[in-house]
DNA sequence: CTAGATTAGATAGCGCTACTATCGAAAGTC
DNA sequence: GACTTTCGATAGTAGCGCTATCTAATCTAG
């Protein structure tokens, strides 16, 4: 398959497609002269997986990064999901406050030893914006949350398909990074749902209903 | 308090202050004469939150408008919530397939007409992208996912302080703002947890003990 | 009262990112 | 042999989040 056929079948333009060959995302086709490559479904495959991460809000390093772990990855399947997770992490500069990441930790019982330091810097910088934006997790409702996510880590690990290694990757390192839009997104309706149970929206007698709780005069 | 004595005390410099001030993040100070206004507490925090949304990711425009939606909160907590998902929604060109949404919705009985449509088109778009990638969420794990997010937004509602109206409006929209970088810092360290669980990682047989229940032949 | 610092407000520039456009030389296609 | 396609390189673009500079007005210390 030609350049032109990929972009035509993939919805991609060929200028970018040239560009993820430049930036290193889409390997090269096998040459077949000085001026012509040919490609084949997995580089179509492959575009997909790239405009899937970019489409997330991976940047193109940080795609390159993913892609790299799906491609020569680490022996075990632990240390992928590490790799997984580096590439994407905000890169952060400018110290942190560490300690109140890890007694967060600590009340799941994990301890920071069990994971890549920068994971755990992630949560404190998380903890250290809210704090900065004066906003307070209240215990019962942060408690939910590690719950939450230990749940979601559980299900996801006994997903792992075992019977292929290249299917074990791609659940690891995709699963990892792409799942993290859906989750966001699956939040706010949930916030939406509960907020209109909870408020008791009902398009007509909303603005009575909804009001009177919140406008009690101080 | 002058506009120096706001950027020491707030680390944000001059420049950063002003670039604010223009952006209409930043409320002006009281003007005192022609060349200088005055500047209060309430401009010190507000700075917080304005340096926590733009380090959470948020961008520019879409800090001014969850700072709006603080500013100018709508009358019911509900429509004030469906602001803030608004103003950080990742905004989206492009036709989505709206049906896989709504039958993933429905089986945990959320109708669509309950939450804003860009919710659900939010939704639409992080399946679109886990399908370019080929990559399949088990049905188990995805109601883990749906069970996780409802018990995380019922303990958030639950939360919301009915006393005052100003830390209601706080607490809503900062609260679904800048609580998503926690949780996916969170989910990243409770799935290294398992993963390190799963994979029996013990620094010294990593390689061995991990690496054998992946590479069964097939 | 004056010298020097500070300020508001305006404008311009910068470094980065994710493309997009153009071009020449080589090669493929009708 | 005319026309199209491709490669590879280079340059340009638009937007973002600042940052730097300048002017004119004003404040402040001595």
């Amino acid at each position: 398959m030609r350049i032109s056929e990929l972009s035509d079948r993939s919805g991609v333009s060929v200028a970018s497609i040239k560009y993820y060959l430049r930036e290193g995302l889409l390997p090269e086709g096998a040459r077949s002269s000085a001026t012509q490559a040919d490609y084949d479904e997995r580089h179509e495959r492959r575009l997909g997986v790239i405009r899937a991460l970019l489409d997330s809000g991976v940047s193109i390093a940080d795609a390159r990064a993913v892609l790299a772990a799906l491609d020569d990855p680490p022996a075990s399947p632990h240390d992928l999901l590490g790799a997984a997770h580096a590439a994407v992490l905000p890169h952060v500069e400018g110290e942190l406050d560490l300690a109140a990441a890890e007694a967060l930790l600590a009340r799941m019982g994990w301890t920071e030893g069990a994971c890549d330091a920068d994971v755990v810097a992630g949560v404190a910088r998380a903890l250290q914006n809210l704090d900065r934006a004066g906003f307070t997790v209240p215990d019962e409702t942060m408690d939910v949350y590690l719950d939450a996510v230990e749940r979601m880590a559980t299900a996801e690990l006994a997903g792992v398909p075992l019977g292929s290694p290249e299917d074990a990757v791609r659940y690891v390192v995709l699963g990892s990074v792409l799942v993290e839009p859906l989750l966001l997104s699956l939040r706010r309706v949930a916030e939406q749902i509960a907020s209109g149970r909870r408020f008791d929206v009902s398009t007509d007698a909303a603005d009575e209903a909804s009001d009177e709780p919140l406008r009690r005069p101080t």
